[in-house]
DNA sequence: CTGTGTGCAAACTCTTTGCATAAGT
DNA sequence: ACTTATGCAAAGAGTTTGCACACAG
């Protein structure tokens, strides 16, 4: 009996997105398709959503023929973050996780195996968190930590 | 104007506590007391809770004629963590972030400034979100990131 | 005494940066 | 052409680890 509602969001590089959509999401965004930048779009910009650290793209990038550099892609999510084309997470430990779906949504954590994956919205509420005086709400994140339960024990 | 319930937590080291208080939380925990832990736990377990990275404790540990080594700081932060004595919070950035205190509650996150605060309680509503069959929820994090609002334009 | 923790230094991981070359408009 | 980005390599921040000595029980 599979969960269907689990992990809403299509993780993993199932399939390349052109590059001229890739190249579409640039322009709206006012990016310069770049070579490496228009790949790292393939990569990302697939149906439902992805979450990625930079290595993992890297690696994903091996399907290119001449294939973008690891600063390259710290640059370009950098880059995309800043425009809007993605969201960091704030996640524990120290590497810098991504986000393509740039709305407001929570997300599971999985402490072992290094997995983030959304929680669906019919799982949490509405939050509306107000900032103190003088400040303003850049971002809300929602972390849930998981962990596996044991499996024997009858 | 000052607003009473923006920082609810005591953050920084405004006064130290006793080894002996020190030496109590170690023994509770069953964690021997030797030297550095009773040091760092001098200056975690103030009145009302602390936000800190290993780096600040280091340089707070700077009052103690031995100081800890920061190796030793990040150690034992970690074992009081996996103790229940802290709390790792998940933040941006590519630092580990420790809190005093381990009850549900939310925080709020100044990008620019590297500070991280409470949120009052009243402010946040209950979060209960249910996880994933054959998981358990190991704790909940809420971030949310702050900016300071412009000041000019009148 | 015996085992565990600490100090020190080096290693390691992740991320950023500087600079000459290459590519985009 | 002119500007901006890429590749490469090196540096930088934060954290962890190995090992000999020191300390707690």
């Amino acid at each position: 009996m599979a969960q269907p509602t689990i992990r809403p969001t299509g993780d993993g590089a199932q399939g390349i997105v052109s590059p001229a959509t890739a190249r579409a999401l640039l322009a709206a965004k006012g990016i310069r398709p770049t070579r490496p930048r228009v790949q790292i779009g393939q990569l990302l910009f697939q149906e439902g959503g992805r979450h990625f650290t930079a290595e993992q793209i890297y690696e994903e990038a091996a399907i290119f023929r001449p294939r973008p550099v690891l600063a390259t892609i710290y640059n370009t999510l950098r880059e995309f973050a800043q425009n809007g084309l993605l969201r960091e997470v704030a996640v524990y430990g120290n590497r810098i996780w991504f986000d393509t779906t740039v709305g407001p949504h929570f997300h599971y954590f999985m402490d072992g195996s290094d997995e983030l994956f959304d929680i669906p919205d019919n799982l949490v509420p509405q939050l509306q968190i107000q900032p103190p005086p003088g400040m303003r709400v850049v971002g809300v994140d929602v972390v849930v930590r998981l962990e596996p339960l044991p499996v024997d024990q009858g």
